[in-house]
DNA sequence: TGATCAAATAAATATATGTTTATATAAATT
DNA sequence: AATTTATATAAACATATATTTATTTGATCA
């Protein structure tokens, strides 16, 4: 896939979240940005910093957040891909919270921070569209919370395999049943609570029921309707309903 | 503590986030609300229902909200008390994605929804108090993954006695040290992800360590200093900072 | 007041996951 | 191509937490 165009990224991921006016377009279009590209593990946020001048969009690539325990211990708390916002959870807060990371290389669009939360203010359509976006991303952690908390180790990654599926799709980034999962077990093991060891026999045990296939560092989720009651995954947490344009 | 005055509860709730003006006030104390009371257990919002036509902002008492897995298995994701709104994770969503329930005896105001809307989207000072309460929510909840995902046990349920004393306090709820914590073992269980016989284990060695005592179906945190250090707990996350009036 | 029910405590046993260490495989680097 | 490094696999063993069942304690209610 090619990298799109800043602009059209921006107003795209707008538009799918609410339905804008030719103003609306226009002031999108006058915000002032940057692009940047970030290595594999490159630190895009880091906790106790204050926020940066800049709202991070990704344009192509994965990245994702993530926490450490005062014993060093590594907690992923979610993962983003391409249309996702990494910077909108500090758009109005005075400190960074949590660290995120590039999981891939990372094409990004980075968006003045005080021009957008005058923008997300200012307009109501826009204002929406933000809303929205940060209310799924609530959404997901009530979800993962209760993947960690409550369901055993199939289930979990399972779970989260299914997850990255229906979002790769509903991005545009998911052709066949069978697609790719970029992560290593050990980041696997952050996500879902576990260790790595863990990790690597669960994957053992789903590969050997036909539901995946590791393949080079990367995961092949090749039965989808086994792995999707395997995780007892129900997409209702993803709220796809509100993206109006799923597949553009 | 008496009751307060609904309107007074919501003036001081937005006032507590952004500076409001005498037209912000104004368009406050118009919003059409009603009250009402919620007994313990009750269930406020259910998951799989279209959002409620009114928002409920907490009064007096407290409330949690949880999911269910498949099996059955309940995971309770946050707790809110005296001035949390129970339902801006909806407010621009088309469907519920959990489950509230109320914990105490709630009181509670409901305020008409596409009101409160409005109220967000156009008047930017409402709006910006609205996203300081939304984003904090999901840091919350990024800590609760955490701490579910990679804390032992006694750090775990420590983290949770610690982070309800701040927010007690943080909301005026809490006077000496030590303070109530209104939860049986079973319900603290669902919020850290354990069973409810491993909680009383621990609960016992922690007041073996006389940082807690367990007292009448409450729990009693009478060591701030030891907890804390117990719990390697770091308000950072609570964004305390952002209230602009955290004892009133 | 006693009866009933919910919650807390206790102890024994089971098990899922963690830990450690070693090896194999694949990727990256010179 | 050879070397180095990162990741995956494997096996043995350790342990934190789960499960089950019983008892006790404290609330609630007729």
């Amino acid at each position: 896939m090619s990298v799109p165009d800043p602009s059209e990224t921006m107003i795209r991921k707008f538009e799918s979240r609410a339905r804008l006016d030719d103003a609306d377009r226009k002031a999108i279009r006058s915000l002032p940005f940057v692009r940047h590209t970030y290595h594999p593990n490159a630190y895009i946020l880091r906790e106790g910093e204050p926020p940066r001048p800049h709202c991070v969009l990704v344009q192509t690539g994965f990245a994702f957040r993530q926490k450490l325990t005062a014993e060093g211990a590594r907690q992923i708390v979610s993962f983003h891909l391409r249309g996702d916002f990494l910077d909108l959870q500090h758009l109005f807060l005075n400190m960074t919270d949590h660290n995120v990371q590039a999981l891939t290389e990372v094409d990004a669009v980075c968006i003045d921070r005080s021009a957008l939360q005058r923008l997300v203010l200012d307009r109501p359509s826009v204002g929406k569209a933000m809303w929205v976006e940060a209310l799924v991303d609530s959404s997901v952690y009530r979800e993962w919370v209760t993947n960690v908390g409550r369901r055993d180790a199939q289930t979990r990654i399972a779970h989260v395999l299914c997850e990255f599926a229906v979002r790769m799709k509903s991005a545009g980034l998911k052709d066949g049943p069978p697609f790719e999962f970029p992560l290593t077990q050990e980041q696997l093991a952050d996500a879902v609570g576990l260790t790595q060891v863990h990790v690597n026999r669960t994957l053992r045990s789903l590969a050997a029921e036909n539901i995946i296939v590791p393949h080079r560092r990367h995961i092949t989720l090749c039965d989808w309707d086994k792995a999707k009651s395997v995780a007892a995954f129900n997409a209702l947490y993803l709220h796809l309903d509100q993206i109006r344009d799923a597949t553009a």
